[in-house]
DNA sequence: ATGTAACCGAGACGGTACGTCGGGTCTTCAA
DNA sequence: TTGAAGACCCGACGTACCGTCTCGGTTACAT
């Protein structure tokens, strides 16, 4: 989705099919071994392709990592009332894949500003304008929500390692409710 | 405040101060350069302490850190009313030592199980009983309330960097509203 | 047969057996694993006894080897020829624990004089004494003719593992000659 | 001088004068500090090299030391006489740095047949060979003699520390006279 | 056709941290 | 004083992973 495809001039071309399968081997090994547990060398060899491949294609293991997230999340749906998508957060963030690569990368935000920045622009920002666009609310509200939402379910998985239907209902409600009380 | 204490008989007594030292060093060298920035060995130099002798005490980085962090917590204020403590509780994840302690954890704990346990029983459970002891809440639901303000403003921190007065106030409301409102 | 076995003044008299006990402990872990294989933990656990008392006993795990070597040799049996001794002594270097206790000390002995000058003393010495009363040759030569037998079998199992009848017999004769041609 | 030379195709080639400066970094501080007191980082570091380095090229220590003497060593000289490469092998277990690989290298043998394998191989084939060759003599018996001089010389060095020319001789005598009266 | 420039696979390399192991010392309590 | 128990210091071990680098060889597109 954006291993940065613009290719410009000459040179032989980037070889098709390398971003997604590298992608596909980073979420599937990630969803089975965390985060932490994946090494470069190991998704590299699953997707059939050499390290070096995947480092020129992206500047680490993190912006690799936000980049399948960004691929894996895919918009926000189109939906008529404000409490979908906010609800398709909470799914989203119940997936394991999703939860881990979350879980790792928020661990390396805190290492490096531009983790946070890319995590912003690829994940946050895309899931803000739509709901900006779509219902014309505020962004700086609509920010806080999503970083309700994510926080507070990542922060119960962390801490328990599940996350039961009621919980999650629960902190949509309140997500919801800080976007329309404001 | 919990290297475990209670030993059998016999055999040469643990050192006293070892455990505060190599906590404070911990602490110190953790807020200063994050979690993944330091090292045992560092944190052992820096405690006057060899790294054997960290090992003995505590089965990982993990557990050192989290032991580090109950520490530093403290109890939560015994206040008349149930906002103090949010309110108390959003405060101490605004401190430097605290956040990186916490995100560090958060990352280890998506890979392990016994961190989590040992989070759950260390830092979150101290501030539920409180809670509930203090103005008969329920468990579950004070449970929730602490997922959502550390999580929220953890990643908060983890996008942006940084945390304002006012997105932490919003997040402490909604917590509070939460728990009343069950 | 030496950990210093005098011990005056008052106080709680040793423990009688405990000096047998880990030599006889060393002997047969040193047998089993090596030299370098065999832990002073190992060897203090499987004699029933604490560390603590061994190190009283023993300068070093050297020390102790070279004591439970002497204890295990014995002196040299009083035959009527040259000839016997030194077979007999071809004899010993077979047996694993000799061997492998004379190995392990050897490359300790590089390093370190005081475990030269107890080799000399307590495994060496006496043997020569022994051919010197008995049979009226030269210390120099006995001394010459104990290093070759020794060192030539010891090299020769260091190379292959083992160690043949005839290859034995060839060095025996070689040093008896040796006594004798001078 | 061989940690390992043909690699198949493809890949960054070896850096050239590594395999060198490494050798010559743990003769000199295997001669300067003996065989057990010299680390591996310690011979990276004067190597100008990695730790990983080192390891991803020999096996263990061991087997660095192995190839550190075989390069050290070289092949007997081309003599007319068979005293000569004799003569040659007593005088070069007498060099510190070679005496000091080899008893560091004998204590290991005990422990480990594949060092033991790789000692036959590089250390005492090549002068057997030279010597049947040269001269037509039964292999065995020149293994013999072999183990006879590097044998009771080092024996003697670990028994007295040091080696006079006397000694030396008698024992290059005899291994002359063994290949000789059989 | 030929040059150029980027691609890819393979794997060496530097660097840093990890957690473990073993020798030897020290400290306390009990005998 | 001895002994048991076990904490402690020190220093080395070998492994793992990240990200960089250097090859040989390949593949478009522009000249």
């Amino acid at each position: 989705m954006s291993d940065n495809s613009a290719r410009p001039r000459g040179g032989r071309p980037r070889r098709a099919g390398v971003g997604a399968a590298v992608r596909q081997a980073a979420e599937e090994l990630i969803a089975e071994r965390g985060y932490a547990g994946t090494t470069l060398d190991l998704i590299a060899q699953r997707a059939g392709v050499a390290k070096t491949t995947v480092y020129r294609r992206w500047r680490s293991k993190s912006h690799l990592a936000i980049d399948t997230l960004a691929d894996l999340l895919g918009d926000p749906p189109a939906g008529i009332d404000l409490l979908s998508p906010i609800t398709w957060l909470a799914a989203q963030v119940r997936e394991p894949s999703v939860r881990r690569l979350l879980v790792g990368l928020v661990g390396e935000a805190g290492q490096d500003e531009s983790v946070r920045a890319e995590l912003r622009a690829r994940i946050r920002e895309p899931f803000t304008r739509h709901l900006v666009d779509e219902f014309g609310l505020s962004a700086p509200d609509v920010d806080l929500a999503f970083d309700v939402v994510v926080g507070a379910l990542l922060h119960r998985l962390a801490m328990t390692g599940e996350l039961t239907d009621t919980d999650a209902l629960a902190v949509t409600d309140l997500a919801t409710r800080l976007v329309f009380g404001r």
